[in-house]
DNA sequence: AAATATTTTTAGACTTATCTAAATTAAGTT
DNA sequence: AACTTAATTTAGATAAGTCTAAAAATATTT
């Protein structure tokens, strides 16, 4: 069985990798994990026999699909753990990452299995990501940035591309949330920012690094 | 802050010397923790410069006022997770120790505050053992064991004294549960047994041993 | 009080996970 | 192709937590 450090080195690996495609460097993960290079080629060695992923030398890793299983696992746990905090602890979305961290490394498949079903099984986190189920397969819903929306046109916010703190605590000044309703009524094309309609209340102008760190799904209707 | 590690030889030197008022000794400790004296030798002179217990070569450990309190927040948290674990998981009160002692290690005051809100603040877990509150004060209750009722006398189980899975398992199979009504309608001095009266329904012999481990509270009125 | 048994400590070694500094390899530039 | 820079690895150390075997201290027995 895993320690919490190599769940955290695989995980680290299948967040950089999901990205890029390939393999992700030491230096990648080293910054994730906010340790020393030379810490990380040191476990990758170590790590690499126990078949999570490959390593060769100055050329990276990549996870195998046993350390793609373990990611997945970890992934679904890390969101149910979030849901619950936010959901039924009342937690703010800022507030469970760190926490969620820590639950996540807890060993018990028959809690995890009991907490999905007490929580009825949901699809999404607070962030509105994914929650794989118990098999590792998860729903992608069909989401745009803002920054695609044209004037006019109004959509739902299902999700945040970044977690950082002081944005979500932001959008929360904004009184923008996983559900609310944005109508684009104005665009500058000078900073690429939009102002916005929220839930039919106050307008507000967001920038562009916002608009394009805002995950919204279109009205398929009005 | 304590690790996982230091948290767990305050608790067992907190519960060795609960019972025997007194100081712990290198081979209770060690046995508690299922490890070596000599790890446990080694632990207590590094622990001790951070002064959560006294010690002294040769004459055993005893908690300062510092290492008691974390014991009775480590107390709080593994019993709050007991009860979240049986009344809103489902899982039976066999299952949740080993779990609890994973959750406890959690690092969150807040975490364990809003657990507590949610769960409604209770005050015994679901072995009936007191939960201290956020000031690590408790309720002590009337309790005595069954051994000590006489024939005709009736009472509410309120606890268990030992944990061990194949006891509490063996009061599942018996329908005995906090809560439960027993009335002792027989008593056999050659083994010390007693035959009960299991909430006004079946009637089982309990051995001495089960009754000396079941603590009860007698009825005010009836 | 001496002999024996038990408990506790010391000594030396191992594993996991980390660090800094130095050396090596790979990549980019002129 | 040679040089420079950036990325990666090696070497050597450190801290936490554990172990076994042997030594020392304490308790118990006769």
């Amino acid at each position: 069985m895993a320690t919490s450090t190599e769940e955290d080195y695989i995980k680290a690996i299948f967040k950089i990798t999901e990205r890029n495609q390939g393999t992700a460097s030491t230096n990648s993960v080293a910054e994730h994990l906010s340790t020393s290079p030379a810490s990380v080629t040191d476990m990758l060695k170590r790590l690499s026999e126990k078949e999570y992923f490959h390593y060769e030398k100055y050329k990276g890793v990549y996870l195998t699909s046993k350390g793609r299983e373990l990611a997945t696992q970890l992934i679904r746990k890390h969101r149910l753990w979030e849901y619950f905090l936010v959901n039924k602890l009342q937690f703010s979305w800022d507030e469970v990452h760190d926490i969620a961290e820590q639950l996540e490394h807890v060993k018990s498949d028959k809690l995890i299995e009991k907490l999905d079903a007490y929580l009825g099984s949901p699809k999404y986190d607070p962030h509105g990501d994914p929650i794989p189920n118990a098999e590792g397969k998860f729903t992608i819903r069909t989401q745009v940035s803002l920054f695609n929306l044209s004037v006019g046109e109004e959509a739902v916010v299902v999700g945040v591309k970044e977690h950082d703190k002081p944005f979500l605590q932001y959008l929360d000044t904004l009184k923008i949330n996983i559900g609310t309703t944005l109508k684009v009524i104005n665009h500058t094309d000078f900073d690429l920012s939009k102002e916005v309609l929220i839930d039919n209340n106050a307008t507000s102008v967001l920038s562009h690094k916002v608009c394009i760190n805002l995950y919204v799904k279109k009205r398929m209707f009005k």
